[in-house]
RNA sequence: GCCCGGGUAGCUCAGGGGUAGAGCAGUGGAUUGAAAAUCCUCGUGUCGGUGGUUCGAAUCCGCCCCCGGGCA
């Protein structure tokens, strides 16, 4: 891979669709100049799936040294404050940080600023799972769901959860966002620009090898565990084996299934990338 | 060879005399703490072929082809 030359007293941040070869350009760049990889990959961060999220193998974690990787246990709560709250101490480490990952709400909550939000209690969260769509609506201010896609329950969920914890309205909190703790211009940002179609192949052929490398046996180790409201469980992969692990899917279906969601998935990337990342250097991998 | 089903969007299929519709896939988009999540938008395809009936056929009739299953 062709490293770009770049400014070595900056934090350099790697955002690409999955499958894309960030990671190893990240290592590269470890390698050549020195710096901490930092992981801004939203499933990443859990301690079960090496395997089935592509994290860096320890052969990999040898070369250079890996934070927020497989840190966080399957069974916690994690979120884009938590990984926010990780972060901000690395960037002003003695080491150069080299954050990569395909997360586009890490990276702009970095960026760009988020408002500073105390977590949800459990107790609020699992009240809020029981309400109806309706009757979140119902229980939002109007000035926060004129700015919501109130058809979303997952936003609408989030407002209530904020209004409930804080007592102070979603749009509130908005309008009180701070300014970025990490600003573009203190940054090296590069992002992938992977052509379609090659990386729809890549991302079948690294499915097929994550099964080779055993990506069943780590889903199986969990399965007494699963619990799909757990945000680990979600990863891509991992419904569609355990579906296969309770002979609910044959293993050729639950491979279609999980290339097709990451397909998806990287899909939902580009777009992300495409509207908010204009001002990143565009890189291209090896093809 | 005969009998019964079936041949409709990339896939699975619904419909059935007034020129076609759903799920999935795919596309484009949104995105302020579950984000590998969640949500929104977009459906013209020789309705197997061919002849006929009809003002009008994907829909009815004949013949032919293909795929299942059954009987010989």
């Amino acid at each position: 891979m062709q490293i770009p030359d770049i400014p070595k007293d900056k934090p350099v941040l790697i955002a690409g669709p999955t499958a894309s070869g960030k990671s190893a350009l990240a290592l590269e760049i470890a390698e050549r100049d020195g710096g901490i990889i930092v992981n801004a990959d939203a499933s990443q961060v859990y301690d079960c799936w090496r395997i089935l999220t592509a994290r860096p193998s320890m052969e990999e974690e040898a070369r250079a040294r890996h934070r927020l990787y497989g840190h966080i246990r399957c069974t916690e709560a994690y979120s884009t404050g938590h990984w926010l709250r990780e972060v901000l101490p690395l960037l002003k480490g003695p080491r150069r940080a080299i954050i990569v990952g395909g997360t586009g709400l890490y990276f702009s909550a970095l960026t760009q600023g988020i408002a500073n939000i105390p977590p949800t209690p459990t107790e609020v969260r699992d009240h809020a799972d029981a309400l109806s769509h309706d009757a979140l609506i119902a229980a939002v201010d109007e000035r926060t769901l004129a700015g919501l896609d109130v058809k979303n329950r997952a936003r609408v969920q989030r407002a209530y959860e904020v209004q409930a914890t804080t007592g102070r309205t979603l749009a509130d909190w908005k309008a009180d966002t701070p300014p970025p703790e990490l600003p573009l211009s203190d940054a090296v940002p590069l992002v992938f620009e992977a052509p379609r179609d090659w990386l729809n192949a890549r991302i079948t052929r690294r499915f097929d090898q994550m099964l080779d490398m055993g990506a069943l046996e780590e889903v199986r180790a969990m399965l007494d565990q699963y619990d799909p409201a757990l945000p680990a469980f979600r990863a891509i992969g991992v419904p569609e084996l355990i579906a296969h692990l309770r002979g609910e899917l044959s293993l050729e279906d639950a491979r279609e299934r999980a290339t097709i969601a990451t397909r998806q998935f990287a899909k939902r990337q580009r777009t992300w990338f495409r509207a908010r990342m204009q001002g990143w250097t565009s890189v291209s991998p090896e093809t």
